[in-house]
RNA sequence: ACCCGAGUGGUGGAAUUGGUAGACACGCAGGACUUAAAAUCCUGUGGCUAGUAAUAGCUGUACGGGUUCAACUCCCGUCUCGGGUACCA
């Protein structure tokens, strides 16, 4: 009757897809006892061009897994959707005119049959579009959830703003600095107490609070591309081109949504060890974060002008170059009393040091410390603050504390003094003060000369080889240090900068550039003092914009020194030889004063330690992340759910989101840099003084929850349920594209874990496994077009002749044999060619390219299926290879694959093609090969290795012909083992067994080891380490027995030639191993 | 430049914690069936040397060293390819 042949396949493909969806068999449950699965693919974007057999791969995959974990008796989800917000719609719509709501939704159709005729068990029920009003509601609904939260840095999550709103109201900011350090509310301040924050109007409390928001409004440095007229985030941008187009993207200040991404470093760098990607994807993360632990150090300058001019000029009291201390002399004689002092301190002076200590106010204290000839009570060294506690005041006293203040006054100390009274009864007047000291900036600070640069190291320990600063051309303070003999210069190099767009920074990053600002700092360990420079290659936006240059540990900084010709100091001896940087750690430090001979490992920690004695820097933790940008200048996306009411904006009210994407049919941007959206003013003005927003959030906002949607995708109060977040949970496997590696994914744990934090989700990582499958590339085929002519030379004979390598379409390609006649008919253009062959025929050029529609390269799975059928395309694709690898398409292995499915077809059918089954008892021998079988299958689809499992198959099949076997009790486990693989001839073959229900509800049969036992092993038997005989043992023999029989061997007595052995290893059930 | 990953027959690729390298498949060669072809089935197939042959020996997992009774697997160095980052101090 029926034979595996293309004609019957394809009827049996279409009977069971159609019967698959008329019994709706892969919709699922939410209300079940059993245990959960959730296998999910990376959902795609519905492009014009339809699946290419790159798509499906990663789709096999996981399919084969929910499939595999259903007969093993989980209630799987597996569900698809569609990415379907974005440019490409856009663009399209702007060139041809369609809407991108219907190209969409026609590209979404033509995937979705593509999809169906592989076979994929997906619950359709729960489909979600991105752009469908009733999934943006909840990005919408999820985007204010950010908006109306920040991230309290002390615990290290969200809390609700409300939050924040009333520690505000109580304490001010100071537990809860401003995240971004350069912030200064318009007094300038960076810190402000509770009366301060009342006394806001709601405008600026509304400023404030922005500052603290995980979703926040701010002028931000952005990548401007005029041709596309938006934005673009970093990922979006390549060598300073768009990744679209190619477009030049500029750098361009304006006011955008971010989502502050950076507050979650931290806790972003350490989910990763709890779940299981790839280590490379782990790495590519983990880089992108860009942890770097170092130290902030503060520089002090040398007042202005310029040292030179300075001349001798001395502090009253206290010695210039010891301002932050005292001299070596005052300082060994006053620190025993400092120290005696710190023992017995008074009431007062014990309470307000507990509550200053450990820098709760933000700023270090140190008490009872030696200053000039005197020892104070406390000081904020940073911030030349000193604080003073009397007790009862005698005149004598009163007077000699004056003349000190004064003496404290000239070397640029404030004093000031509370009596113990104060501080015993009033202690939070008393902090209120001093904080309110320490915002005030000191006289120091404002351009009298005595300036600080902060600048990151990740080299604390090379501190002694600063031989320069270098401070980001937009930095603040190169507008207060240059002297006037630089400004000029200055000037100049700074509108040079400005000129540069990014395409040239990207092209010459390794030009040096860089002006003297005429400035120099002050090394605080040994008073050297180094000019400070700007140049283009310290970045405004990482660490503090500013560096200290050791040109012998750093390559950048020592091809600075050598082109600016600043003199370099060598602090690593032999390790530096003049030529180049060595940043080497295992150097032991030379001209370092107090570290020589030290390691500079261990030197690390000495200086910072010393560093935050002295005041004058600390430990510091950055990260090369930014806050993402999350505003686009596009249509095609969801709109932002606030109304800006007076400049600010104002969340609207959950009851009215959606806030739906109005229909237009205007969809270039609008100038300006404002999206299309700003053309439709009666949408954008709402009320006399109200306003909406014209951007649209990018397409990673739809995608970095859709996981959660599939849970509950029809509800209607809410995003998801309760009761179905904490069933579904995690995502227990998630299969897509490695190019997805930082974006997606790292906005998608960024929204799971504020989710989770403000109490929506039980659990902060959303993905529990990742599995990134290889890019299939094409292989293409090129003819050589001989220059000027219509003739094309063969591959092997094109060097002789003048010729243009010509992509060609690979369908008319045999191997790399051209098919003349079809090539004529290819292109009209062809239609006259000659061809100038070899051998007869004319060979192509082939290379290893993406699958790309202008590559002529594109394999379509249709035509596959076609000829095949989707079981077949379906084990191929896994026969190709691990998952995870690259690897290009290529046809000419799916016969093997084809061929296997029709021997299994055969096993048990008669050359007739009847079902021919027997019911006999399996012999030990068959039911070995089915356990070995079903346990190989069950242990590589847990390793997510498909290709050595169709191979077992393979394997399996052979072994059972060549035994005759077409046992029922045989054939039927298997059949329910090959239906995640093959599920159309799975379920054919299951139905002819005589079952009425699906093979999904079947169960997998349980391998019992006791038929994989074995008695005996065929020991290879080597000699000297090679194998030179094998020999059939018992593998309870005991290994003295073992030894002897193997001695007594002819082949071991031939190589042993009667000698004894110097040792023999028998490491049982393995190998023998004779060392002579 | 830096950080990952990989390199195994003519090809895609196998090889538990170091324990018989090349499973499985393609291709190729030979054979069976056939008037013939296709399809199917059977046999062989890393390279070299010797032998009519069964077989025996040598060699072999990018290259050069090392550790070990034993290395595709571990360590050091070199080369090539792929991915990521791109002046991140």
């Amino acid at each position: 009757m029926a034979d595996y042949s293309k004609e019957e396949i394809k009827k049996i493909e279409e009977k069971w897809q159609q019967k698959w969806r008329k019994d709706e068999v892969y919709k699922v449950s939410n209300d079940t006892t059993k245990p959960k699965y959730y296998a999910l693919d990376m959902f795609p974007y519905p492009s014009g061009a339809g699946l290419h057999v790159g798509h499906p791969l990663g789709y096999i995959a996981t399919d084969i897994v929910a499939r595999f974990k259903r007969v093993k008796g989980f209630n799987v989800l597996h569900p698809m959707g569609y990415d379907a917000f974005g440019l490409p719609a856009e663009q399209y719509a702007i060139e041809h005119g369609v809407h991108p709501a219907i190209s969409t939704a026609k590209n979404i159709e033509t995937f979705r049959s593509q999809l169906d005729r592989i076979g994929f068990c997906y619950d359709w029920s729960r489909e979600v579009r991105t752009c469908d009003p009733n999934y943006y509601k909840w990005t919408q609904w999820i985007f204010l959830q950010l908006f109306d939260s920040w991230f309290n840095r002390s615990l290290q999550k969200a809390e609700r703003i409300e939050q924040l709103v009333a520690t505000f109201e109580k304490e001010g900011n100071s537990s809860h600095p401003f995240p971004n350090a350069k912030y200064q509310l318009p007094s300038g301040a960076t810190e402000f107490t509770a009366t301060d924050w009342k006394s806001l109007d709601e405008k600026t409390q509304q400023e404030v609070l922005m500052q603290y928001r995980l979703a926040y409004l701010a002028y931000t440095d952005v990548n401007w591309c005029e041709a596309l007229g938006t934005v673009l985030a970093n990922d979006e941008v390549i060598n300073g081109v768009s990744y679209r187009g190619g477009h030049p993207v500029v750098k361009r200040q304006m006011r955008q949504w971010s989502l502050r991404i950076t507050e979650y470093a931290e806790r972003l760098l350490k989910g990763l060890n709890e779940v299981d990607y790839s280590e490379s994807m782990k790495d590519i993360q983990r880089n992108w974060i860009g942890r770097s632990e170092g130290a902030k150090i503060h520089f002090n300058l040398t007042p202005n002008p310029s040292p030179q001019e300075r001349g001798a000029i001395s502090g009253k009291g206290i010695a210039q170059d010891h301002v932050f201390t005292t001299d070596e002399k005052s300082w060994s004689s006053l620190k025993e009393y400092a120290r005696e002092n710190r023992k017995n301190p008074t009431e007062a002076e014990d309470k307000l040091w507990q509550a200053l200590r450990n820098k709760s106010t933000g700023y270090k204290f140190r008490r009872q410390h030696a200053i000039g000839q005197f020892i104070v009570d406390l000081v904020c060294i940073n911030k030349k603050l000193v604080i003073e506690i009397d007790g009862s005041i005698h005149e004598n006293q009163k007077r000699e504390d004056q003349e000190r203040e004064q003496l404290l006054n000239e070397d640029g100390f404030r004093v000031i003094r509370f009596n113990n009274e104060d501080v015993l009864n009033n202690l939070n007047e008393v902090l209120a003060k001093i904080k309110a000291e320490l915002t005030t900036p000191s006289p120091v600070e404002r351009g009298t000369g005595g300036e600080v640069i902060t600048v990151f190291t990740t080299r604390p320990d090379t501190i002694f080889g600063v031989d320069f600063m270098v401070l980001a051309p937009e930095h603040d303070l190169v507008k207060k240090i240059t002297t006037s003999e630089q400004q000029h210069e200055v000037d100049q190099y700074l509108s040079y900068v400005e000129s540069r767009s990014e395409i040239d920074r990207m092209a010459e990053v390794k030009k040096i550039t860089g002006c003297f600002t005429g400035a120099y700092a002050i090394n605080p360990f040994n008073q050297r003092e180094v000019p400070i420079w700007i140049s283009e290659y310290v970045l405004a936006g990482y660490g503090t914009g500013a560096i200290m240059g050791v040109p012998c540990g750093d390559d950048r900084d020592h091809r600075f020194a050598k082109h600016f010709k600043i003199p370099i100091t060598n602090i690593i001896g032999e390790h530096y030889n003049g030529e180049e940087a060595n940043p080497t750690y295992e150097a032991i430090l030379t001209n370092s004063d107090f570290l020589n001979g030290i390691k500079m490992k261990p030197a690390m920690k000495v200086v910072i330690d010393k560093l935050v004695e002295m005041g004058i820097g600390e430990r510091q933790v950055n990260y090369k992340m930014r806050d993402a940008g999350w505003s686009r200048q596009r249509y095609w996306g969801e709109p932002f759910p606030v109304v800006f009411k007076d400049d600010m904006p104002y969340a609207m009210n959950e009851k009215d989101l959606p806030l739906e994407l109005p229909d237009t049919n205007q969809f270039k941007s609008s100038g300006n840099g404002e999206g299309p959206l700003a053309n439709l003013q009666d949408w954008i003005n709402i009320g006399p003084n109200e306003k909406r927003d014209s951007n649209t959030m990018p397409t990673h906002a739809g995608a970095a929850w859709y996981f959660l949607r599939y849970m509950d995708p029809h509800n209607e109060t809410e995003f998801a349920s309760k009761e179905a977040l904490d069933y579904w949970n995690q995502v227990d496997v998630y299969v897509g594209g490695s190019e997805h590696a930082v974006a997606h994914l790292l906005y998608a744990r960024l929204w799971t874990k504020a989710l989770h934090d403000l109490g929506y989700l039980n659990f902060d990582e959303p993905f529990k496994k990742l599995i990134n499958q290889g890019k299939i590339t094409g292989d293409s085929r090129f003819v050589y077009r001989v220059r000027g002519k219509n003739q094309f030379v063969s591959s092997g004979l094109k060097d002789q002749y003048e010729t243009d390598a010509l992509h060609v379409d690979v369908n008319i390609v045999e191997g790399l044999e051209l098919d003349t006649e079809a090539f004529k008919k290819w292109k009209p253009d062809f239609a006259n060619a000659e061809f100038i062959l070899e051998d007869g025929k004319y060979i192509c050029g082939s290379a290893i390219e993406k699958m790309s529609k202008s590559y002529f390269n594109v394999i379509n799975p249709d035509r596959i299926i076609e000829n095949y059928g989707a079981d077949t395309l379906r084990m191929y694709e896994m026969f190709l290879g691990p998952l995870e690898q690259s690897k290009p398409w290529n046809t000419s292995g799916i016969d093997g694959v084809y061929k296997f499915l029709r021997k299994f077809w055969n096993m048990m059918h008669d050359s007739e093609g009847n079902v021919k089954l027997s019911d006999t008892e399996p012999t030990k021998e068959e039911l070995k090969v089915l356990h070995k079988t079903l346990k190989k299958i069950e242990q590589d689809i847990d390793n997510f290795s498909f290709n050595t499992s169709v191979s077992e198959f393979m394997i399996c099949i052979n072994e059972l012909n060549a035994l005759k076997c077409n046992k029922r009790a045989v054939i039927e486990p298997l059949v329910v083992a090959l239906s995640p693989f093959a599920p159309h001839v799975a379920e054919e073959l299951w139905e002819k067994l005589g079952h009425s229900d699906t093979v999904l509800n079947a169960t997998y049969h349980k391998v019992e080891e006791k038929f994989l036992v074995e008695s005996s092993f065929e020991y290879p038997i080597s000699i000297n380490g090679k194998v030179r005989a094998k020999m059939n043992m018992a593998l309870d023999m005991p290994k003295e027995d073992i030894q002897k029989q193997v001695m007594a061997s002819e082949i071991v007595q031939k190589w042993t030639e009667g000698k004894t052995p110097k040792k023999v290893i028998i490491v049982p059930g393995k190998i023998v191993n004779v060392v002579l």
